[in-house]
DNA sequence: TACTTTCTTGAACAGTGTTCAGTATTTTCG
DNA sequence: CGAAAATACTGAACACTGTTCAAGAAAGTA
């Protein structure tokens, strides 16, 4: 039963690492930490992984499987375009809020980080820029805007919202305004916006 | 010539760290490096530092005093408040752009490092907000715009700025929109953000 | 049983921030 | 001027970090 064993001490050493992510975010994570916590040697981490960014991107695979998931299922459940862009975008805000370790190492590396981190998979988290544009293009259709480029205007609408929780997870919002009005507030903007 | 000397090596110090922080940014900034840059042991730089955070704050504020000296000339030189917000975002937007080095260690590091950042400090770095909220403000008293609430009003524009470079920096914009387009995008929309 | 393949190990390497006893230098003051 | 005090500097050492690798253990196959 080789390959359960295999399976069995890879998936210990993300659930280790997810666990750590969520818990004290990406910082302080070390693989030392990772070994002890799944019982193994450091080595035995580097049999199941190249190294310690290739362990990571598993884990941002998975944080794009959730949130396209959900956004997925809001795409289809709502209706009206204007409406929808309103549901897209506060889900949005919500997975961020509710998993700031996802999100992180989803929207908030730098490039160094993922350099080996395979462009097909970045397709992948193209898709949640697509639901906004498409909701855009929709509402353009139905002349409820006045969208010149959908595309251009997820960007702008994804910038925004990372915006806002960026400023909350690196705590830049000021106390007496807070994250949830921020967010409340960005919502309503965005659904305000025209893009002419 | 005690003063002399140590002013010497301290400015040395954080000349070095600026050109590195520049040129490479902060992700592989190290001590070590530093000191062999400015010719001196490691433990010389504890002298006039007393940590590796204690340094970078020091050019966080160099950064902020570089910011804010930027936007009260623009403050001061553009007369039509919708005009000046959109100087002012502009500058900001340019700043970012010009000094990435700067604009990480400003507005992208996380809290755990900036613990031992002084709060008074942290003051200054307000007055970059107040800028726009003075500006929103102003343009409200003439009518030009229902502006609720124009700090809250400032964040939210600071937030859309931050998303978009931030975006930027970590090479998530989509090359077939470009960073200056979305920057260009993003100015035209907060221009004609309401803020109702 | 013997061979092959896979998994695991822990030491070792090069790097990191930080501390500290000892040394050198410079400033202060009798 | 010369001794004392204060300051600046050094480089080794500590405890970490990611990564590599030769050796050994375990499992599957012929």
């Amino acid at each position: 039963m080789t390959a359960a064993v295999q399976n069995d001490v890879r998936r210990r050493i993300l659930d280790a690492t997810r666990k750590f992510l969520i818990e004290h975010g990406i910082e302080n994570l070390s693989i030392r930490m990772i070994a002890t916590e799944v019982g193994c040697s450091v080595g035995s981490i580097y049999v199941h992984f190249a190294n310690k960014d290739v362990l990571i991107h598993d884990l941002i695979e998975e944080g794009f499987e959730k949130l396209i998931h959900l956004q997925e299922t809001v795409a289809k459940s709502v209706i009206d375009p204007i409406e929808r862009l309103k549901a897209l975008c506060r889900n949005y805000l919500n997975f961020a809020v509710e998993n700031p370790g996802y999100y992180e190492i989803m929207f908030m590396l730098k490039p160094e980080r993922m350099l080996r981190y395979p462009a097909e998979k970045y397709r992948r988290a193209r898709r949640n820029l697509e639901f906004i544009s498409d909701t855009l293009a929709e509402a353009n259709a139905e002349t409820l805007t006045t969208v010149k480029d959908p595309y251009l205007g997820a960007h702008l609408i994804w910038a925004f919202m990372h915006g806002v929780i960026s400023l909350g997870i690196t705590k830049r919002v000021d106390r007496r305004i807070g994250e949830e009005k921020m967010i409340d507030s960005a919502i309503e903007q965005i659904s305000k916006m025209s893009f002419t």
